[in-house]
DNA sequence: TTGACAGGATACCTTTTGGTTTCCTATTAA
DNA sequence: TTAATAGGAAACCAAAAGGTATCCTGTCAA
């Protein structure tokens, strides 16, 4: 189970649709296949890289597969984005600490 | 310089690595080359991407160049997150309507 | 008890990505 | 005024990504 990175996995439009699709509740694999295009085995392998990123949560029924969101796998992008976050808020405070004294 | 575009740019370590050096405080682009394994081209590279998906503003001053990160560039990761806290807090309240009412 | 259905596995193809080397131009410093 | 420096541009390459067709297995329903 090679652990997929996150920020790779939410890099495909089709895998945030997925994802948004999710969020509404959970789905078969057919289900979601029969939304997009692409052919069940390409959506197959997305939710093969959902799941090794950890980003949903597979279980087979029987002979359907249920896919459901495990929005917690999100947590490293919300939590890189704090980086951001403070920058933003800080943005006012740097600027001035430059131009009153250059030196630091 | 599309939606897809701003999450594919920061599918990569590198790019991300090069936009936590930014938020330190601008720098030209041999200074960011200098800082990893992989040749000066390859980072100008990344850095056109990063210009492209609007996460870095770039000035040419003479012979050099200086980058500068534009944190807002990050709004559309940041507005997609939303969906998923709402999810988040919303949890309780969907499970609670799915095993209320079934048949929608 | 057998036929249909859900979906995983594999092999294969094309395009994109991330990297290299090499070369060129503009600018600055000696 | 010339040598060194910063960095863009182009050609090229290997590996990874996204897709297809095809096949196979387990499960359910008639």
């Amino acid at each position: 189970m090679t652990e997929t990175d996150v920020f790779r996995a939410i890099a495909d439009p089709t895998r945030r649709q997925i994802m948004t699709m999710l969020a509404q509740g959970d789905l078969r694999v057919s289900e979601i296949a029969s939304q997009f295009e692409m052919t069940r085995p390409a959506v197959s392998k997305h939710l093969a890289l959902l799941e090794s990123a950890n980003l949903i949560k597979v279980e087979r029924q029987g002979r359907e597969t249920i896919n459901r969101l495990n929005p917690d796998g999100l947590e490293p992008v919300a939590h890189w984005l704090t980086i951001f976050d403070m920058f933003w808020d800080d943005k006012l405070t740097r600027l001035k600490r430059a131009v009153e004294g250059s030196d630091d």
